[in-house]
DNA sequence: TACGCTCGTGAAAGCGGTTTCTCGCGCTGT
DNA sequence: ACAGCGCGAGAAACCGCTTTCACGAGCGTA
């Protein structure tokens, strides 16, 4: 804020045109209705005194702030800078703007945070994979619009936008089934995530519905670094294929092979999750679900834009992963064709 | 914001407590120094009604918002989400959060768009490589707290946190030539953009340095497609290596030099720069130069914080890239050798 | 000519806090 | 016993803008 006394207020331009604040105020905000000289007067003297009204003031007075919060756990995350993308796009379009936070992965903070950010905002997007049910009906209850990521749920009275990870968890699984694999390892996410929930469900489908399929689970993580750390279990596990929670586990775990000398995918094939921008160049290219987070983000600006107008936000939306085949998985036992490079790829949808 | 009439304003606290707002007030913000059973019951109240101070009210009368502004030309960029990500980190840990903006590569609505949001903020972190130098000066001056990122300039009063662009890409420029490149190519970034520029000059003096060298130039762009976009151009120019503007030009141009044909590091040696996280898992990982980006947007917030409290911010600073030689350098008509795999790598520092 | 309308504008009451200023009270000093 | 002092807490002004309400002027009509 600038120093006290040195910006021009609504009460300078009204002196120095020789009208009523109240006049100005419907000359600024085109409500103006009088003589249309009076009108040219002010604006005059507005831009003569480069006068631009306070936007904190405006919000005081209106009640609403033309500002929308996101709530993530963890800001660094390809997956929520997407999200965060799309959202400041759409959002942008409609003269708002994004206030950004991030609970450091500390879900008992999430309440207190999105009631914070909420009485800044006009509506609020929530990532909160971690908090638990009840916590998260309570809260929806009191934030007013808010538009949840990734946790669809009747008892809840926000529109919320999804991720179908169980189809496309499951198109993964049996794109490798039809390879050959037969043994797999899950390296699941975040133990009380609920789209990790949404994954394992959809695997313990899979395996039952595959008589001939044996599933190991490995506890795991969302990061690089926790995908490259369980490597070694990995290769121990005696899998042919490995489904990574998302890409950054994923690619964590080729990286750790590769300092053991496992070869991806000749040795062992490996799926991500998510198709971050750079899971097609990676080495090698990653086979992964597609999952359309700026769009994600998108229709959550697309929601609360509704919402703050009273409109309906429209049906909650289960958006579909797209899978791409790429260089990171292949039958089991043989070795890669020569020249199965990064420009090859094939993207079936679900 | 809620509905008008529903949240529990400071008045109702007093009146519940039999008290005036002005002692519920000072009660809130730990300026109370009466009775202590007087401040009991006032917290009391509070707690019963579930009340908290609206943020905007006392933005408002205190003139400040406890909110940061990031301003960058596209939010998408790797880069500017590293910043972004050390800079709501840093600020949150001081309570501050974060607004972020995005250009979208428009930079003449940077000036207008800047104090638009300076408005809602106490401070702005403002990167705008492409904005001319003396609508940088006008518009520092006239929007009090600022660091610039990445436009180090005397006559700006701002402080701002640089990258040494020049220092990284002389390395990399080096370490080809150590290598027994001779002939070069400069993928070009934005035309206006001052970090461009700074590479564009040290390579140019690169080439006066060294007679022996050769060094084409293209105008490419920022951003993957760009780099694909230009492969051809590349492979017809006889560079043996590509020194491209940053590490998503340098990617697009290897998967544009793959569907040609062309291999890298064996055909062509291809550097980055930036070290975005999936530098070193590219497909070969690349040769780049580190940039502390995150770093960056914490210091960011750090001098912001100290401007805000009239402190000294203390002095720009110049940011050394550190140069990460990976997999997609080698020297030129020789095969890289099985077995240069992702876990190899070597860090110098410059 | 008087009455009632409409029209253009200003006065004032919010929005929800913070802070200065003031006032009444009880305590001390002589 | 009374002036003076300090302390606890409230009244009111203020932050900058919006908006309802009121008011006076000008007009048309009876």
């Amino acid at each position: 804020m600038a120093r006290r006394g040195t910006t021009t207020t609504i009460a300078d331009v009204a002196r120095h045109a020789g009208v009523s604040p109240a006049t100005v105020s419907r000359v600024m905000n085109d409500r103006f209705v009088g003589e249309p000289s009076v009108a040219d007067r002010v604006r005059r003297s507005a831009t003569e005194l480069g006068y631009s009204p306070s936007p904190l003031a405006r919000s005081l007075a209106l009640g609403e702030t033309h500002t929308v919060a996101l709530l993530v756990p963890d800001i660094r995350n390809p997956a929520f800078q997407a999200i965060l993308g799309g959202l400041t796009r759409a959002a942008a379009r409609d003269g708002y703007r994004v206030l950004v936070a991030d609970s450091a992965e500390t879900p008992d903070d999430e309440p207190v945070l999105a009631t914070e950010l909420r009485r800044r905002c006009d509506s609020v997007v929530l990532c909160a994979p971690r908090m638990p049910e009840e916590t998260l009906v309570e809260l929806a209850a009191t934030l007013g619009p808010v538009v949840l990521i990734n946790r669809p749920s009747p008892s809840v009275s926000a529109p919320s936008l999804s991720i179908d990870y169980g189809a496309g968890i499951t198109e993964l699984a049996q794109h490798l089934y039809d390879q050959g694999h037969r043994t797999f390892v899950y390296l699941g996410g975040p133990e009380r995530s609920v789209s990790n929930e949404r994954r394992r469900r959809a695997l313990d489908e899979f395996e039952a519905t595959m008589p001939d399929v044996i599933l190991h689970r490995i506890s795991c993580g969302a990061d690089t670094e926790d995908g490259r750390r369980v490597a070694t279990l990995v290769r121990e596990s005696g899998a042919t294929a490995a489904i990574a929670f998302n890409d950054l586990v994923a690619i964590g775990l080729v990286d750790g092979l590769a300092a053991e000398g496992v070869r991806v995918p000749e040795h062992l094939s490996v799926t991500g999750f998510d198709d971050i921008p750079f899971a097609r160049y990676t080495s090698p290219p990653l086979t992964t679900a597609s999952v359309p987070y700026e769009e994600l983000g998108m229709q959550a600006w697309q929601r609360l834009h509704a919402l703050g107008r009273d409109e309906a936000p429209g049906d909650d939306v289960l958006l579909q992963p797209r899978v791409a085949i790429r260089g990171s998985t292949a039958a089991p036992g043989r070795r890669a064709g020569i020249g199965s490079g990064a420009a090859a790829e094939t993207v079936g949808s679900s």
